[in-house]
Formats: structure tokens, sequence, C-alpha cells
RNA sequence: GGGCGGUUAGCUCAGUUGGGAGAGCACUUCCCUUACAAGGAAGGGGUCACUGGUUCGAGCCCAGUACCGCCCACCA
């Protein structure tokens, strides 16, 4: 690979929109992101991408949480792991299913008008068209996944994977087929799960209604927020142990607007205190009032369909209406009757589909449903012994105790896009087949079959999604190479929808826990803190931020400012990715237009693609080696340690404070003279912070890569760095440490006498500073020379026509005051007898040196 | 109703086992010095939400209060 001078010699600005794509197709190219299936799980790295729906388009959720995983993929895959990045996208059967009826919609077309064969081709046909759509802006980001394995949630081997543990879930007995009380959203007409629904705060009025007891002049006056269901009453309930209520227990009402004889029933879930203590009970539309009237058994009616509307049972008054007309036609003909005793505003959370918005309808209806006790058993105890790690650790509780709660999974959906439930009925003989391919005829009977028309929530397809995109039931080479996976990052609303789940079918299917980690990332917000969402348009668009700042720019900042408590998303942090990725460019250049440095050692010296060992010199020399060995060492731990936001700071402050901030201005004179020791040193140190830096921020470290002497190939496959002790020198850090202190205060003593920044002020040291601290603070140290005027530390500044006397003495006695108050505060704390006494010897030590370094000092001011 | 997290500089956030409060951005002053003005140098700026406690010493530990956010929950 040539790399273009010219443009190392001419661009002074790092320009990401020219690099990127170029780039990126090296890297596909080159193979690197599709590793053999060899070696076992241990060995390699592998990582399951939380499958984006394919109706998605890439948010900073996604771009965040691919940052974090393309950091850790690359580290690995440098490091000589095979690294196997899996992505995919998820069907999302809702999602797609509306965006497809939309379409539609538009055409002045329906579903239903097409049929379901025809409605699922078209949206087939939508997949082909825009479902890469996702895939193609993670490869903007850099994300090195490997594409040739793309995956989705509904290709051929997936759908044979879900048919496998669907039906072996139905053959252990955990799958069943129930009338039970189900979140019904009218919005999608369809059942949703617990998981897919979201309580909100709303505003209803509370009614209170007079129901008259059959044989008595009494009332039982019960309160409701939706007095329509009250078509569908089959009983009034109070609290056993309510003495106002004792003698009517096992006596009716008679219901309202209908005349049905209610019979009055007692149970331990009536609280006496609310309202007037007597509830009205409707098994058939509210959650409480299904599990009341199973216990006692009561009928269960149904008055509102599943469009929302009022049934024929509701009566012909009321047939049609919509439930909300219904309800003020029903407390209309209440008032007129004077059967309305009260209204008033009543706020209390209510159900949500997560899916649609609307209001959920608790309906009763005949699905399918998972029993998850059994398979949440051993899903608890990986957790509990740490065989599956989450991360930060109060996760870990709320996984616990949710999963300790778990309650059955409604998992069919009354959709046509997704996995139509593997289950043949047969009319004549009532038999019911659960196969993973259809069978022919009845086996029973030989008669007709006809499949179940339901298709299986999305999150049963998601949560075999470690292993399914390995290739499992079969035994392929990747599951053997690749199962189980690393780890997993994942925003925290999905750890029981989708985390939980892939654990527990991992260990009843895969045999194996899916991660052996789990970190769980914070939440970046809206600027002004907000969520961030379309509908409230509060979204950013990661894209036009790759578009304005660069891909690099972006990672570096998601990563810099995320963390263990959710955040608000940082232009500023964008921008220091892109003035990093700048600054990468420019020191490099500045190294590598002046390295003096023979090509051809390069390669032949070059063990593992790197350049020869450097040979230390100077003591800033030395130093500038280990502090970059102590860099790559807490980089690499904090990335290790999912600590994102501190491995990028750590990075830039090395980079940009030490290295070019000191080390490149300490040796520009002996790089510009062509010194060969200085250039090793040089070009060592770049090869290994742009390594370091490469998951990070890939493109711009690559780029640079091309035009270092040593390169032998492309970055994203060259030797990760490990920390080298033999390196570390605590001797010349303090050294050089004191150096810069000097170089500092000479700055800044400058500074405050306001001495022309241009000129070089003559002074006098005593020992030998270094050569640089004279150069870079624009002092000159002579022998003897005019009376000192003033003295810094170990420097004493001497008299010149460029420093003005008066602010001399000004600065002097600032400095005074600041002592004496040092030494007033340090022999305050020393003269405190318990602090002397009771602290630990080295901290009071460390006063007593600070106490004596002050007073000395404030002698020399005299 | 339960649980979890937050409150630190103008803004967004760090802050290891308790020992003189940090970063980036913004701000002020100076510098177009042949890597970079998307740069360099030097600065200013904080009652660490509040109250009490433990301690020689608290941003950090304990108790409580206030406000903000998130998750879970079948009280009409």
């Amino acid at each position: 690979m040539a790399a273009d001078r010219k443009k190392l010699e001419e661009a002074t600005r790092w320009d990401p929109a020219e690099v990127e794509a170029r780039v990126f197709a090296e890297w596909i190219e080159g193979g690197y992101f599709h590793p053999e299936a060899e070696g076992s799980p241990d060995e390699n790295f592998s990582v399951a991408i939380p499958p984006p729906n394919v109706t998605g388009v890439l948010h900073m959720g996604h771009a965040l949480n691919g940052s974090m995983q393309d950091a850790l993929v690359r580290m690995n895959r440098m490091r000589g792991r095979s690294a196997l990045w899996i992505l995919g996208t998820d069907h999302a059967g809702i999602a797609t299913q509306a965006v497809v009826e939309k379409e539609l919609r538009a055409e002045g077309r329906s579903r239903q008008g097409l049929g379901r064969e025809a409605f699922v081709e078209r949206v087939w046909a939508w997949k082909e068209e825009y479902g890469s759509r996702i895939v193609e802006q993670y490869k903007r980001l850099g994300a090195s996944c490997d594409y040739e394995r793309e995956r989705f949630t509904l290709d051929e081997g997936y759908v044979r994977a879900v048919h496998r543990v669907f039906k072996q879930l139905y053959d252990k007995g955990y799958i069943y087929r129930d009338n039970y009380m189900v979140n019904w959203d009218p919005g999608s007409h369809s059942a949703i799960s617990d998981l897919e629904v979201e309580n909100r705060e709303v505003e209803d009025t509370l009614y209170s209604i007079d129901y008259p007891v059959e044989g008595s002049d009494r009332v039982l006056t019960v309160a409701t927020v939706r007095p329509e269901t009250m078509l569908a009453d089959t009983a009034v309930a109070v609290n056993p142990g309510d003495e106002r209520y004792a003698e009517l227990v096992g006596e009716h009402c008679l219901l309202p607007l209908v005349g049905r004889r209610l019979p009055i029933i007692a149970d331990e879930h009536v609280d006496p205190e609310f309202g007037t203590g007597a509830l009205k009970i409707t098994p058939g539309h509210d959650v409480n009032d299904f599990e009341i009237g199973r216990k006692h058994g009561l009928d269960e009616l149904g008055v509102i369909g599943p469009d929302g509307r009022m049934t024929e049972e509701a009566g012909e008054r009321f047939a049609g209406l919509t439930a909300a007309e219904a309800q003020e036609a029903v407390v209309a003909a209440l008032r007129e009757g004077g059967l309305l005793r009260a209204e008033e505003p009543y706020t209390h959370s209510v159900p949500f589909s997560h899916r649609s918005g609307e209001r959920i309808e608790p309906l009763i209806s005949l699905q399918w449903f998972c029993r998850m006790d059994e398979l949440a058993r051993p899903a608890i105890e990986v957790v509990e012994r740490d065989d599956v790690r989450i991360a930060p650790s109060q996760w870990k509780r709320v996984y616990l105790d949710w999963m300790r709660e778990i309650r059955p999974w409604c998992v069919s959906r009354q959709l046509w896009w997704g996995h139509r439930i593997p289950v043949w009925y047969c009319d004549p003989c009532e038999e019911t087949i659960v196969a993973e391919q259809a069978p022919e005829r009845c086996g029973a009977c030989g008669g007709e079959l006809r499949q179940e028309e339901d298709v299986l929530d999305t999150w049963f397809s998601s949560a075999i999604w470690p292993f399914a995109t390995l290739g499992w039931p079969d035994e392929t080479p990747e599951l053997r190479a690749f199962y189980p996976t690393s780890f997993l990052t994942t925003a925290r609303e999905i750890l029981f929808l989708w985390v939980a789940r892939m654990i527990m079918t991992g260990i009843e299917f895969a045999g194996d826990v899916p991660f052996r980690d789990v970190y769980v990332h914070s939440v970046i917000q809206a600027r002004d803190g907000r969520r961030m969402s379309k509908s409230l348009g509060t979204g950013i668009d990661p894209l036009e931020e790759i578009d304005q700042h660069g891909a690099d720019a972006l990672r570096f900042g998601l990563l810099a400012m995320s963390s263990t408590q959710d955040v608000r998303y940082s232009d500023a942090k964008v921008q220091q990715g892109r003035d990093l990725a700048n600054k990468l460019w420019n020191a490099s250049r500045l190294i590598l237009m002046n390295v003096k440095f023979d090509q051809n050692q390069a390669h032949t010296n070059a063990a593992q693609g790197q350049v020869p060992a450097p040979v230390p010199v100077t003591s800033e020399d030395k130093w500038i080696l280990s502090r970059l060995e102590r860099t790559i060492g807490s980089v690499t731990a904090k990335l290790e340690e999912y600590d994102f936001a501190h491995a990028a700071s750590e990075a830039y402050s090395f980079f940009w404070s030490e290295l070019c901030d000191w080390y490149l201005e300490i040796v520009k004179p002996r790089l510009y003279e062509g010194e060969e020791d200085v250039s090793t040193t040089l070009l060592w140190t770049l090869e290994r912070v742009l390594a370091l830096l490469h998951p990070i921020m890939p493109f711009v470290t690559e780029e640079i890569w091309r035009y270092h002497p040593a390169n032998d190939g492309h970055l994203a496959v060259h030797a990760f760095p490990e920390p080298d002790e033999s390196l570390i020198d605590a001797d010349a850090e303090a050294d050089v440490q004191a150096g810069i202190d000097l170089t500092r205060r000479l700055r800044a003593w400058r500074d405050l006498v306001e001495a022309p920044a241009a000129t070089v002020l003559p002074a006098r040291a005593d020992g030998d500073p270094h050569e640089f601290v004279g150069r870079l603070a624009r002092f000159e140290f002579v022998e003897d020379g005019g009376d000192p005027i003033a003295a810094v530390g170990p420097v004493k500044v001497l008299a010149s026509a460029e420093v003005d006397g008066e602010a001399v003495s000004a600065r002097i006695e600032i400095r005074r005051e600041e002592l004496r108050s040092e030494v007033a505060r340090a022999e305050g704390k020393l003269g405190n007898e318990k602090f002397v006494a009771r602290a630990p010897a080295e901290v009071v030590a460390e006063e007593r040196e600070k106490l004596e370094r002050y007073r000395a000092e404030l002698a020399e001011l005299g």
C-alpha cells in the first residue's frame, strides 16, 4: 500500500469524509471481520449484536452500544484471537407489519384485502428493499461485524431453530394453549406480553354507582373508572371482614341497566378502606376481577370485542359503540335512572401498549403461553453463582428479583408477519399436532390439517439469537468455535425482554449460558435531559454527527460520555473526539515527515511488524516510554472492565498532554537534526499509540498507519500493545516531571510579571535543569550576570530591561501572602494534638514536610 | 405502593480504601513560534442539594429532608 506522501505533507486537517469509506472497504476486502470457525470459545472472542429491527434506523443507542462492542471486538482481534461479531436484524413483527400496512393504506388498500399470503410476500419485498439499511449504517460507524455471516430472524435456518425450540418446549409441557386474560392491544389487534405494556398516569373519572340489593331497600355503591364494563359484571365483592356487609354476603344485587342477578361474594382482595368497600366484579375485562372470578367460579362475560367496540353481548343499546362512547352512554343512562351517586376526578396508572401506544384492553382470549418457572430456575442459579456476571452490580439484583417472580409468557400474536406457530389442528378428530415441519395429514384420522393462524412473539425468536445465529440446531463449526459468546452489552430496557430470555434458552437448548458477561450501559439522553425519541423530536441522528465530525469523533465522544448513570448527549465530547483525530493526524505528520529512518531496516527488524525497540538516550526518552507503557496497561485494564469513559480519557490525556504538549516539544531540535535514536523512539511510540487507540478510533489510526515506515499490513489486524514492564522507569518519570513543573512555574511567573512573550529572560539556576526548561519557558541560563530579582524554585531570575521591577515586587508580595496562609494552615493542623496523635504517620510527616518547604521559600523571599 | 440511581465549576460529567476539589466545553489575557488556530501558553471560576451524626479530618461513611430521573407493581 503505497502511501501518498503529498497528502501527509499538505493536509493540515484531518478529513474523515475522504477516508472512511475507502478504509472500510479495505478492511472488508482483507476479510478481517470474517474469521474461520476454528478453535474453542475460550481461545476465540465472539459477540452477538443485539439485532436491530429491520425497520430501524441507526439511533444513538445503537451507536453507543456498537462503539462499545467494536472497541472490545477490535482489541481482541488485534490480540490475535479469532474474533467474530455476529450481525443481523430482527423481523420485528408488529413494527414491520405496521410499516407495510401503512404503505398499503396510502395505496388505498388493506392487509385484509390482500390476504395473508400476498401480504407476507409484500412484507418480504419490503424487507428486501429496505431491510439492509441499518446494516449499512453500522458500516458507517466502522463496526467490524462479520457482514458475510449476516442473519435474519426469519431466514430459513432460523425458522428451523424456532420450530425446534417451540416443539421441545411443548413436549416438555411448558408451552400450552389457554383461554386466559391477556393484554389486548387494540392498536395492533393482537395480544401482547406483560413486558410490552407500559403504565402511564392518567386522569380519569371515578364513578360511584348504586347497585340495588335484591329484596331490600339497600343499595351497594360500587366505584369504577370504567362504567361501560359493568355490562359484563358477574358479581359484587366485599371484604370478608367488613361488618357493614357481612349479612349481605350470599345475597344478590341487581345489575342496573341489565337486570342480571349478581351474587354478593366475600374476597380478601377487596380493600374495605377504598370507596364504599364494595367492588364490582368484571372477570371478562379486568385483570384482578378475572382472578377473583376464577377463584369463585364466576361467569366470564365479554362485552368488548378485539376491535375495541362493544359486542352484541353488551345489548343492542350499546353494541357497536367504541368503549369510550359506551362509557358516555352508560353514564348517561345511569344518571337518568338516578343511580349515579358521584363522579370525581381520579388519577391512576393505566396500561398502554408499548407497540401501538393505545390503551390496553384486558380481554379473555385463547392464546399460547409458555410457563417460565422451570426455565428460570437454572437461569437464576447461573447469575447467583456469577457464571453470568451482570455489571454494574445493581442490575444483578434487579434481574434476580424479576426472575424469581416470573410469570407465564403469552407468546402468540394475532399478526401475519412472523414465525407462524408450528401447530396444526385436525377439525374432524380435534387432534392438535405440534411439529417442526408441516405434517401432510392428520396422523389419527388422515384428515385435512389447518395451521394455527397466530405467529410467535418476536422476542421468542430473539431469545435464541446467540446460538441460532451460529447454526443451531445443527452442530456447526461456528457453534463449536464461538458459543458461548464472550460478552453482551445492552441497554437496561431489554434486560428482561431479551437478556433474561437468552440466558434461559441458552441453558435449555445450547447447553451453556449464552455469554459470561453482561454489561448494562447508560442511556444517552437528549441535550435537554429528555429521552431521545423520534416522536418527541428529541433524537439526535448519529449519521449526521458522523457526516459532520467523522465516525471516530462520534465513537470517542460516545465512549467518553458513557457512564454508569444516564447522561445527556454532549456535543463537546464529540468535538473532543474530532479534535483528537485532528491532533493525531498532525502529530503523526510531525513525526513521519521528520524522522530519519531506514525503510529497509523497518522490515528486516520488524518482528510482528513492530519498529525496532527504542534506544532511549535521554531522561525524557525514558520518561515518555515509561508513561506510554503505564498508559497502555491502564487503558487496556479500563477497556477490559467496560470502563470506556476512563479508557478514552486516559488515552486522550496521555497522547495530548504528555506526548504532544511535552515530549514532542522537547525533542523537536533532535528530530529536526535527524537524530536516529529519537526517530526510533518516536516511531515506536507512535506505533503503540495508534494500536492502542485503534479500537476506539479505527479510521484515523488506520489511515495514519499507512504512512508509518513499519507498516506491514492493516492496523486492524496489527498486534495490540502489551505493556512492557521493562520500560517503566520511576526515576525518569520523577526527574522529567520536576523539569515540567519548573517550566510551568517559570512560564506562570513570566505571565504574572507581564514579560513580553517572545523575549528570552536571563536567569541563573542552582543545579542543572533540563535543557528543555530554558527553551520552553524562554529563559537563558547564565553563569554570572546581573542581580537576582526573584526566585522561582531553584531558578534565580536576573534583572533585565524586559521585566518591570514593580511588577516583580507585586508578584513577590502575592507569593508571600500565599505562603503565609499555607504556613498558617499547616501550623494549625500540626498544632492539633489529636491530629498528630491519631492520623497515620505518613500523613503527619507529609504535612511537616510541606510546612518546612513553605517556611524555607518564605525565608528566601525575605 | 415498592425498588434503584442522581444532586460537585456557567454547561456536560469524573472523583480509587475518608487526608488540601478534577476533566472537556465555555470564559479572561497573551501568542498566526515551519505538526496542528479544530492550535500553544497562562489564568479566573465550586458553602460538593439541605440538616444532623461518626471522625483528628467527610464530596466520600451513617441517619433524615427536599427536588429530579428510571424500573417494577392487579387496589376498583
